[in-house]
DNA sequence: TCATAATATAAACGGTTGCTTATATGTTGA
DNA sequence: TCAACATATAAGCAACCGTTTATATTATGA
């Protein structure tokens, strides 16, 4: 009872090349993986939260200077961290009542420089 | 009458570190160039792109077998398609009836591999 | 030149996202 | 314990995005 059924969701289209199917099935990452990866740089895909990224790079900055630094409202600025956060890009450290935020993580400064070469070199 | 104004849309918040602000101000990289990197980003933060370029990577590859491969309708591959055409990440090749994808760009595998290391290393 | 097949484009719908205003939490110093 | 300040959270709204259905292109072969 239970046949391949792969018309599905396939529109008007029919296989064409069956070889190149069975090869690029076998070698795909996997899709957790991929999800992940969409995840992460769904995480960048922001120029505010990009230019947050860039600052934090720069220096430990806390959540006013960086609400200065763009010029926007401090709201907005606590929500693009607590994104960031969740995506253990970046860490906190409290002073008093002041939040110093840093990296979390190296590879972050890495895909930011790829980026940045790949939009340069255009 | 040109003043700084610069507590427009600061809400409550007030400069603490002017220190740190002139650093980061003076070192942050240029907003073009970051509006450029979230464009790019923007690109591969979507997991049937991120399918797609992967697919590509591994092997030139037509919009139907795509569709087949990831179990899709055709016109939304040929919506993601133009997506990353227009990014200049992927290039084609007509032949007859047939249009045929592949990477136009190396960076992109760069990005999708650090990506991958990103998410594995967790 | 006509039918068919591969691909592209357009319009529409539902879900997501970023910013705003308003309010809450947490810390300090008086 | 209270006022002031830095930050976080919540609710609401507008803009954006991915998918679908429908239709338009473009190329082939009869």
């Amino acid at each position: 009872m239970s046949s391949l059924r792969e018309d599905d969701a396939l529109s008007s289209c029919t296989v064409i090349h069956e070889d190149i199917l069975n090869k690029v099935r076998g070698e795909m990452t996997d899709d957790g993986y991929l999800f992940k990866i969409a995840e992460l740089f769904k995480t960048l895909d922001d120029p505010t939260r990009l230019k947050i990224v860039n600052a934090i790079m720069l220096s430990e900055i806390c959540v006013c200077d960086i609400a200065a630094l763009l010029n926007m409202k401090q709201p907005a600025i606590s929500h693009h961290l607590k994104v960031l956060r969740q995506a253990n890009l970046i860490k906190y450290r409290r002073e008093g009542k002041i939040v110093y935020y840093s990296l979390d993580d190296e590879h972050i400064e890495l895909l930011f420089r790829q980026g940045l070469a790949h939009v340069r070199a255009e």
